[in-house]
DNA sequence: AAAATATATTGACAAACTTCTATATGTAAT
DNA sequence: ATTACATATAGAAGTTTGTCAATATATTTT
């Protein structure tokens, strides 16, 4: 593993709170902007943006600014991060 | 999903702190008891003890007692479910 | 029975995180 | 230019989490 403790405790940051594990959820079936998100859940905007930080700082991921749209959608990149990970646990490294 | 949000964070609470990830690595080449684990470690006996309660929590890591030894090791079963999470964000379920 | 050892629990404190309101920034429409 | 809309940032409050020292519990050894 080329990661060290913190950054693979950053990437599964993104799992590890309630919102952000709905949020991860919406984006299954595809890119959502901000607004489309917000609606789906019940915080606040500023909340969600933070949980967006958070889960681009992770990688899990990806932000496209679009006009004054925001679209997020899951980054395959980043979730295959997570699963070597989990592999590497398992002894398939 | 079988799992509701807050089950699946809880899940993946196991690799979201620097220190647990530590404990995980250790672990990959087999069950170790606490003792050793804490030698192997920079934190106290009490701090170790907390964070293997919220890795057997998550499900991430077996607990078996032998005497006074308390014996951990990485559980299978536990990281399939984690890993069956992120097929499922792959959209591979 | 007493001492020694391994681990868990309690309680306190500090750091980190989540959430909010208020406000700022950036973009598009009038 | 002004207004409207989408998102970000700042700052504060409350909550959760990580950590430790002190203590309790359980097991083994003497």
């Amino acid at each position: 593993m080329e990661l060290n403790e913190k950054q693979t405790a950053a990437i599964f940051k993104a799992f590890c709170d309630e919102n952000r594990i709905k949020i991860l959820q919406l984006l299954i079936d595809g890119e959502k902007c901000a607004c489309r998100l917000l609606e789906a859940m019940n915080i606040t905007q500023p909340t969600l943006s933070h949980h967006m930080k958070t889960l681009l700082d992770s990688g899990i991921v990806n932000g496209r600014k679009e006009g004054k749209w925001m679209h997020y959608s899951i980054s395959e990149e980043g979730l295959e991060k997570a699963q070597k990970y989990i592999d590497y646990l398992k002894g398939e490294v």
